[in-house]
DNA sequence: AATGCTTAAATTGTCGACAAAGTTTGTTTT
DNA sequence: AAAACAAACTTTGTCGACAATTTAAGCATT
C-alpha cells in the first residue's frame, strides 16, 4: 500500500487518514454503522472518494464491510484482543530475528542511543515513555526486519488497531519500567546478532503487555 | 475484507476475482502495468470497478499502485520470495500452535482422515498431491487457529502471491512424498494438543518448502 | 546533436446522477 | 393482535463526464 509515503498525496488519502485517526481515538464510536452519504457531507468530499476510504479502512481491519448493505467501524472485544496480540507475537517475533539478521551496526547504534534518551526521560516523568517511545521502538524492529510484508502489515494495520484498543480503553499502564527494561534485552540480543534470543524475548515482551491490556479490560 | 463469503456478490467482486486469477496464472504479465480504460473495456465494466479491484489487489500485495501515476503488477524476485516466506513462516507456526489449542476434535478427526484419503491418491499419481493437497491442508491449519487476522492475512493475502510464484516459475517439484510426511507429523502434533511442536514442525516444513522453490528459482 | 522549455496527449483523480439492492413503513389478511 | 405482503424510502453499486496531474512530443536554444 504505501507504508513510506506517509505523506498524504490524493484527497482519498486525506480523508483516508482522517477517517482512520477518528476512528482510532473514538471520534467515531467503535460498532457504529458508516453512512458514506453522511461522511461526504460531513468531510466535504464526494462520495467516491469516501468509499476509497472506506475500502482501505476495511483492509486494515478497522471496518467491515458488507455487500449492499454497508460498513461498520469493527467492535472492541476480548476475543479480538487476544487474537490480535497473537499475530502481533508471531509477526513482531520474527521482525526481531530478522533485525538481528539484517539491520546494519549504525541502525543497531541508533536504537540504543534512543533508549538511552528515553532512560533519562523515565526517570523524571514516568507516563512519557509509554506513548512515543514504544511505539518509536517497535518502529525501528519491524522496518529493521527488511521485510515489506512485516512492515506493511504492522504499521499499515495492526499498529492502528492496537493503538485504538489503548486509547478506548484508556491505557497510560505502570508497565512503563519494565517494558523499558524488556526493550533493553531485546536490543541487547539484536545487537549480539542473537537471532534466536530476539525472537524468543519479543514474543515473550508482547506477552507481557498482552497480559497487561487483558487485565485492565477485564476489570471493568 | 472477505474471506469467507468467497462467492461474488457484486459486478466489483466479479471483476476482482477475474483480474486476480489472470494476474496469478500469468495471463497479465508480472511487472506489467495496469491501465485502468484499458481494462475496463477488457472486462467490460465501468473504470469505477476497475478500480475498486485494482485497489484491492493492491492490499493484497500483487500489485502497487503509485499516486497519480497508476499500478502495476508486482515483479517476481527471489528477495521476494524468500520475504514472503519469512512471513508464512511465522504466521503459519502460530496457526499450528493456534490450532492445536482450539481445533475441535472433530476439526482434527476430518483432517486426519482428510491425509488419509490424500495418501492413496498419493500412491498412483505423484503428482496429485502438490496442488489440491497440499493447499487443503493449509487452509485447514489456518482456519482452524480461529484467528480471522492470520485467515486474512494469509487466505486473502499471500496464498495468492505463492501461487503466483509457484505456478509462473512452474512447480509441480518432487517434494510429494516428503511434504506429505511433514503434514503427517504436524496433524500429530496438534492430535496430541502438543502447541509447541505444532509450531515448530509448520516452522521447519515451510522453511522446507522455501528452500526447494529456491532452488529452482535460482537454477534458472 | 544534446539540452531545456512549451505545448499536446494520455492517464489518473474526483464528481454528480442514475440503477439496483436493502430497509422501513403502512396496509391488508388471517 | 400478529403475520405477511406491498409500496415508499434510504443506502449502496455503477456509470459517464469533467478536472488535475503526469507523460510524451515538438520546438527552440545553445
Amino acid at each position: 500500500m504505501l507504508s513510506n509515503s506517509e505523506q498524504p498525496i490524493t484527497n482519498a488519502d486525506r480523508t483516508f487518514f482522517k477517517l482512520r485517526k477518528d476512528i482510532v481515538e473514538g471520534v467515531i464510536p467503535a460498532g457504529s454503522k458508516l453512512s458514506e452519504t453522511e461522511l461526504s457531507t460531513k468531510y466535504e468530499v464526494s462520495r467516491a472518494v469516501i468509499r476509497e476510504a472506506i475500502n482501505r479502512l476495511a483492509t486494515c481491519h478497522l471496518v467491515e464491510r458488507k455487500a449492499n448493505v454497508g460498513a461498520r467501524v469493527v467492535a472492541l472485544s476480548p476475543e479480538g484482543l487476544i487474537q490480535l496480540y497473537q499475530v502481533r507475537e508471531a509477526l513482531e517475533g520474527m521482525a526481531a530475528r530478522l533485525a538481528a539478521r539484517y539491520m546494519s551496526d549504525e541502525e543497531i547504534g541508533d536504537m540504543q542511543s534512543l533508549l538511552d534518551s528515553h532512560f533519562d526521560k523515565v526517570k523524571d516523568s514516568h507516563n512519557y515513555y509509554q506513548e512515543a517511545g514504544d511505539v518509536d521502538f517497535h518502529y525501528r524492529i519491524v522496518t529493521g526486519s527488511k521485510n515489506e510484508h512485516l512492515i506493511s502489515v504492522l504499521i499499515d494495520g495492526l499498529y492502528h488497531l492496537v493503538r485504538m484498543y489503548r486509547v478506548q480503553l484508556g491505557m497510560a499502564g505502570p508497565r512503563v519500567s519494565t517494558a523499558f527494561d524488556e526493550h533493553r534485552h531485546i536490543v541487547n540480543a539484536i545487537a549480539n546478532r542473537d537471532e534466536e534470543l530476539a525472537e524468543i524475548l519479543m514474543r515473550r515482551h508482547i506477552l507481557y503487555s498482552k497480559n497487561n491490556i487483558e487485565k485492565k479490560l477485564n476489570h471493568d
